[in-house]
DNA sequence: CGAGGCCTTGACCGCGGTCAATGCCCGTGG
DNA sequence: CCACGGGCATTGACCGCGGTCAAGGCCTCG
């Protein structure tokens, strides 16, 4: 995973000054409060948003229950991407859970800019690719891991996030019951 | 996943004629037996598989058990991405589990070709964001299906699996043992 | 006819879920 | 300044899905 991000960093340094300053053009920043929705369930997601500051999380309603999909950090890019892609209606949401500043960048405008400036798609594909690897390593870790693995394992890659994430939203992100979790770090 | 799966086609529909023998040029069909690997653990994916006959699977070992990540049909596109995108070695195996015909793509041409022709840049975004939006959908269902509710899913969108898949590698796809399969079977 | 691959069936167990009670922290108002 | 209420987390009792191990059935092919 860290060498995707590296060769997509790589590849944003070496974008040329108009490419980059097409994007600027078309993204705004945006400040978000605490418990603030950028994206709700049944909605188009007409925007990515690159986080400057904050955290954000992905989730989805499945029988009254929220499963956390995704906590995004600094850096990170939140979209869901199969209402994006289509620009259809998607069941996710996007909710800040601390204070976020984001930049935000219109979908059709991008996809305009896309097709001028070829460096634009393939930074797209890079993104793009990134994100199904991320799936990958994910679904990988699910059935190879138990629960006290993947809480360790989440540990290690974010070691501040107990600081900005509830309980609540790392269990639903490890795929078990709050309960659960709590028996987890009582244990270790 | 079918509205996707049509947004590709239309797009392959209207390529230019010039685009579409360049990818005939650095693509070669290849036979291949039941049983025979088109990619080992450790090696680097430098192929892109087309699948025109037959049936292939992905999978990887953990703790000595074979895991399935995909089962791939006709017009299936098969790459270990983690390997294909960054070139470097894998865990996944793809594996023939019939006889197959498959039109290889090698990576290196592609990449390439995608330089010269920005619209095999936005085919190769195209089929990515399909794969990242399929692998959410199968995170999706483990969170929200049991074992048998996934399994009637499957029969559903491949009435034919019976047939040509082997149970043992049904289950693995599935995330479930054998027995439980068989169980689940039995059941119905 | 015998051997091996593939699947089924049975007995047992453990991880993680659910429900419910309790604990703890903190902000707000009397 | 303390008391209370609400949100978040912990703990306990119990249960069920799916795993494991082991035995047995059933084809197919040599």
């Amino acid at each position: 995973m860290k060498e995707h991000l590296h060769k997509i960093s790589l590849f944003v340094k070496n974008l040329d000054n108009e490419v980059l300053s097409v994007v600027q053009t078309i993204s705004t920043t945006k400040h978000v409060k605490k418990g603030e929705y950028l994206l709700r369930h049944d909605e188009v997601c007409r925007h990515s948003y690159w986080i400057e500051q904050g955290v954000l999380r992905k989730f989805y309603v499945h029988e009254g229950k929220e499963h956390t999909t995704e906590l995004l950090f600094e850096n990170d890019i939140a979209v869901s991407l199969a209402s994006y892609s289509l620009q259809k209606p998607g069941r996710e949401y996007i909710q800040a859970i601390t204070e976020a500043v984001v930049s935000q960048t219109d979908f059709a405008s991008f996809q305009t800019a896309k097709k001028v400036y070829p460096q634009l798609m393939e930074l797209d594909l890079l993104m793009t690719e990134y994100h199904a690897v991320w799936l990958e390593k994910r679904l990988y870790e699910f059935h190879t891991l138990d629960a006290t693995q993947r809480y360790k394992l989440l540990l290690q890659e974010h070691p501040h996030i107990l600081h900005t994430v509830p309980l609540t939203y790392i269990a639903s992100y490890l795929g078990i019951s709050l309960e659960t979790l709590s028996r987890i770090r009582a244990k270790i």
